[in-house]
DNA sequence: TTGAAAGCGCTAACAA
DNA sequence: TTGTTAGCGCTTTCAA
């Protein structure tokens, strides 16, 4: 049966002192006697006291719990994420509460309302996909509760203890797209998702003005919306290649569609990089793997991690009176260029 | 500056009501009229009020929270496997408080503390490769915590409310190599890791075991000891098919070297798999990707994660005094036979 | 059906 | 340097 755990009172009237003075001991206060300490911390260690976080936490206040809500951990992403956060976290002292979405918002709605129930310090959120409202961070905000969005962001949501780390989806695009032409690539052509996305749409965009500014025309046809897997690249890598001009470069919104691409231009007899060089995005696990190896962009993905705690933690420590909310972090995406595009 | 958050002491208050019955009609007591109810109800809806769960834990001493302690978030299996913990946890009423080791059995240690001291109601593990002694464990099982281990269990350590999820390597590697002599192999390479590592123990095994089972000879010259990456992979094929006889399959112990294998097997202008069958070990991602396909064992991660929380949740039912203790689950793995080992 | 009172384990202001 | 006291917000027994 239970073996019920020492208290600091069981650990006061064993030792004959005052509970108040057991807990200064504990937390090594400074006007505590070395030869009480001595006695206090032997006892405790005899006993196996562990401290109740849960009272500690109720009465200073502060939890030292950090709240993270992401839409799964599941895939390369968000696992990523994820760890750095719990790594940073862990760094800081801080204890990590982590929930899951789903990709629904009114399962993102609950968790919120969870985690503020169960006074987290602060809040880390990567939105549903399908979240349209935001009510719910309404109340977080009320609260005054340090809120840190990363990489699915609310636009237009600020306040004072709000902010968001990103990755420069934009400039990724615009580094692939010049780095292609450096290579010597002329026609290159974008296969993308939905629009709506904002990850593609600024992938998108980062293509479109990358063309513009190298003097290279923008033709619609190279542009293929298609599904971003690895069969929607290969069908649309075949499509490509059955064109009157077939492109010489192209750049993939994600990997997996790079890998179909891939594998479509090899089973026409023709080489990567030499007669088509491929490109993808976000530096998955398996770009090491193919034959040729493929290039494509990192998106920090732990470094993200690490940047929201971090940002959070300055929320913290400055209070809701700083001068002005902080400003959101937009990191630097990184292209690694791997045999599928190194051309010279 | 903070909004203070409505307290039950403020909603009875305001009502003109005892904390008592404010308590009652949010927990929807019977003895609450329905006329009472629906005024708290509105009120708090009003204040936005939200319960706060550390004051209920520590009065109810229960903190409906499981705490989750994995080597790290990283790769394919434990991502996959929280996923299955915190999907299973939510469905059961229960927060999920998640900490790495990062392999470190310190750390381990530090954080199976922390999670006792967050009064977590029962813990799921899976230990650190660095972890010789289990005196952390010892702490838990005194106080009666239920604790479940996962994928890399304490062997010889159990008590009332100890039990572990694992997966059968061994019947994985079992079934892999008996489908590779069904597909007319008749000399089947294996490559292993270290054998002190429990996992390539028990697939190493299961290989020899089959091998046995349909009367086919252990051949050492076809074990290969190699690192288990792509590279390692590679080497050991390039020195494989070297031999006078060359094998005609390969169980390789993960999925990475299996995928060195496939390139070094194609590189020399043999097929996969009319001249090499390969399987692979774990379904990981990529294997989907590779040409041919890779065959490989499903080790039900997610399935893992779901049914370790559901042990821990009857452990937490029945209390300690049951008749014996839980009994440890073995899943079952899945082969998954694609193009690298289908031959008819 | 409601209220009064106690207390979960800890911390911190104040007093000695 | 140590002790006294009060209370964080909630639940629950007991009494009305």
């Amino acid at each position: 049966m239970a073996n019920r755990r020492a208290s600091i009172t069981d650990l006061a009237k064993t030792l004959g002192l005052s509970p108040s003075t057991i807990s200064r001991a504990l937390s090594n206060h400074d006007d505590v006697s070395e030869a009480t300490k001595a006695r206090v911390r032997q006892l405790a260690e005899e006993l196996h006291y562990q401290p109740n976080q849960l009272a500690a936490a109720l009465r200073r206040g502060r939890s030292n719990t950090l709240g993270v809500l992401v839409p799964h951990i599941t895939g390369h992403f968000f696992p990523q994420v994820v760890h750095g956060i719990a790594t940073e976290a862990a760094k800081l002292g801080f204890n990590v509460m982590i929930c899951q979405s789903n990709e629904d918002a009114l399962q993102e709605q609950k968790n919120i309302d969870l985690l503020m129930n169960s006074q987290v310090e602060g809040i880390l959120v990567s939105l549903a996909n399908t979240t349209q409202s935001f009510g719910h961070f309404e109340a977080v905000r009320q609260q005054n509760i340090p809120l840190v969005f990363f990489d699915r962001v609310v636009e237009d949501f600020s306040g004072s203890n709000v902010s968001a780390v990103v990755v420069d989806d934009y400039q990724g695009a615009y580094q692939v797209v010049t780095h292609l032409i450096e290579q010597g690539c002329t026609r290159i052509a974008h296969f993308t998702g939905p629009l709506h996305l904002s990850i593609h749409k600024n992938r998108h965009q980062g293509y479109r003005d990358a063309l513009l500014a190298h003097g290279l025309p923008l033709n619609e046809e190279l542009i293929m919306f298609c599904e971003m897997s690895q069969k929607g690249g290969t069908q649309a890598m075949r499509h490509l290649l059955k064109l009157p001009q077939r492109p010489n470069g192209v750049f993939s919104s994600n990997d997996l569609a790079a890998i179909g691409a891939i594998q479509a231009v090899k089973s026409q007899r023709l080489r990567v990089p030499q007669d088509v060089a491929i490109v993808g995005f976000s530096n998955e696990m398996f770009t090491m793997l193919t034959e040729p190896m493929l290039s494509s962009v990192d998106q920090r993905c732990e470094q993200m991690g690490k940047t929201a705690v971090q940002l959070l933690q300055k929320m913290l420590k400055s209070g809701p009176d700083r001068v002005g909310p902080p400003k959101p972090i937009v990191l630097k995406p990184k292209l690694l260029v791997r045999e599928s595009s190194q051309r010279k």
